[in-house]
DNA sequence: CTGAAAGCGCTTACAG
DNA sequence: CTGAAAGCGCTTACAG
């Protein structure tokens, strides 16, 4: 390789190290190595000396030498779901304040809700040594896993548990939530009331569906099988599920939406349907409130999720080793109009 | 330190290396690193005794001394705002897409638009040695980077140009978009029309205000400078500096929003405006089609911005060393409802 | 107050 | 096909 035409070498290698500004400051190594760590124990003198040769050389210190030496990496990583869904926007932001103010950094990736990606990621991100990580898991089976946390890679699962290990995992009351929102509906006259959800194999999916059976029951309401319908969240999937709800002698008259996507799309689907129809979705989302009924949500505080992870991680961090949590943070019931109409008449 | 109670110790060293997989197998350290990185040259009998070892061990290369050998860390940083802001979560997951077909790692962190955060988090990560940068700048001062960039950073800058420095820059067309905005608005027969944008300080919201007052002399409308408000796009400010241009006897009949922040305020003010405001936002958002009336905005590419910006970052590292660049990505205007209102009668 | 030597866990360059 | 030696750029442990 040779260096370029616009005179900047992008060769690796080019950098000054500590030996350099050892050599031009005219001490040794390891002087050059306090004066960088601010170490005492250097007279005013060979520190400046030692600071004019780094300015002059432009020395940055590289810290993939340092974190070889050392032992900890001073980053986490999280993989979650997709970087693009707004649901984890602040999430992320939670986890990558507590990472700051621990002076770690934060490696971040999508599973795009791939098992086989997700732990691509994660395996990539243990050979990176992070010291710990953030896991909303796509994947069933996290035994991959366990040597990994053997070997001293804290793991905090969120949103979902691990599968086939026993790791930290901080959850919102799904199962909680749902049934609050059913029993709203049914507190405001509803009888027949539908369920889109996600896949069941997610976890989320599966305890909002518990928890609307269970609302159901202990109404002692029925529950028609067609009123439910899990699945990808696609729009035109969620959409042909709420259609059919809606059809026939005996359409539902209310919807229960289990997560902020299926919601956006029964609210497009309620727009264009003739009669009322009441709709509580689980998620908040920020326009909730402009729409014309508002929505009706059950919130969860994607940022205290974030934020009770990442400290129960570096907790992990500092030692502490006692078994493995389940931490459940609350959801909130948000009245705003479409949760709040009446059944029509049928 | 000793090992915990529950036997896994957290301590880090304790992993194996590939000399304790060598020693097990009976081989060379080299024949290790070999079949650890599908090397040819290897007895299929001799990768075999080394593939036991290393599933005995449960061994998992150490990337963090690959990479201080190698040079080229494989990671790359992004820099941006907020990384809870929705509008930064496409073009996060498009950095991403790329960054993940290059073999890199990303590195994430929010500046939250305060510069001296902005130059330690930059540094931080040049301190890791990643190969390169994407940035949303928060600051109008990079000279910091020069040496990083003359040293080997390849850096891209996004949404806004580096300040004081001569660096590749991905921009979406903001004056374009803005003057388009602006001229829908005219053609729909407004001539007091007010603009709310983001601090003037900030590169996005200077060029969307003299795509305004571009679009405004365009068609020979003066300017009434109580029309123009920028300024942080905290909602109080938003709603206070929207509640002004609507009251008095020659108000505003239409608004242009700088951005989805100020927009999402606007339209709540004009909720509870006695007369309809047309209203026309920058930057589209997921349920800008649900409220009523839909909102017409100036749609950026967030995910295009994103990819071109990380496409160019890798052809740099490539090698690609011909001046910096400068791209635009074009705006698009989609009309929903809110923007074509008419002028009230006054 | 200062520095030479050894080592973190790999890869490179070379020799057999 | 295989491996011993040197080195990436730091920090650690130690001696002066």
């Amino acid at each position: 390789m040779s260096d370029t035409a616009r005179g900047t070498s992008r060769r690796y290698g080019t950098r000054p190290t500590m030996k350099d500004v050892a050599a031009r400051a005219g001490v040794g190594l390891k002087t050059v190595s306090r004066v960088v760590n601010g170490e005492p124990g250097v007279t005013p003198d060979t520190e400046r000396r030692v600071q004019e040769a780094i300015t002059a050389l432009g020395f940055r210190r590289n810290d993939s030498a340092r974190i070889l030496r050392k032992g900890r990496t001073a980053s986490i990583g999280l993989v979650l779901e997709d970087l693009a869904d707004p649901f984890y926007g602040p999430l992320n932001r939670a986890v990558e304040e507590v990472a700051r103010s621990h002076g770690a950094l934060l490696i971040n990736g999508s599973s795009a809700e791939d098992p086989a990606r997700e732990q691509e990621l994660v395996l990539a991100l243990c050979a990176r040594r992070v010291d710990g990580l953030v896991i909303i898991p796509a994947a069933d089976d996290h035994r991959y896993l366990a040597p990994e946390i053997a070997a001293g890679i804290a793991t905090v699962f969120v949103d979902r548990p691990a599968g086939r290990i026993d790791a930290d995992v901080v959850l919102s009351d799904s199962f909680g939530g749902a049934q609050d929102a059913v029993a709203h509906l049914i507190a405001h006259g509803h009888r027949r009331i539908g369920f889109i959800g996600d896949q069941p194999r997610i976890h989320t999916a599966h305890e909002r569906l518990r928890g609307y059976r269970t609302a159901m029951a202990a109404a002692g309401l029925p529950v028609d099988e067609s009123w439910v319908s899990l699945g990808p969240t696609a729009p035109e999937r969620v959409r042909s599920a709420a259609t059919a709800m809606l059809a026939g002698p005996q359409p539902v008259t209310a919807l229960f939406a289990g997560n902020n996507r299926v919601t956006v799309t029964a609210v497009r689907v309620l727009a264009g349907h003739p009669r009322p129809v009441a709709l509580v979705g689980f998620d908040d989302f920020e326009l909730a409130d402009l729409v014309n009924p508002a929505i009706t949500v059950v919130a969860q505080d994607a940022a205290r999720l974030g934020r009770t992870a990442a400290k129960l991680l570096f907790r992990r961090l500092d030692g502490a080793d006692d078994a493995p949590r389940r931490m459940e943070i609350p959801t909130r019931l948000i009245p705003r109009g479409s949760g709040e109409i009446p059944p029509a008449e049928s």
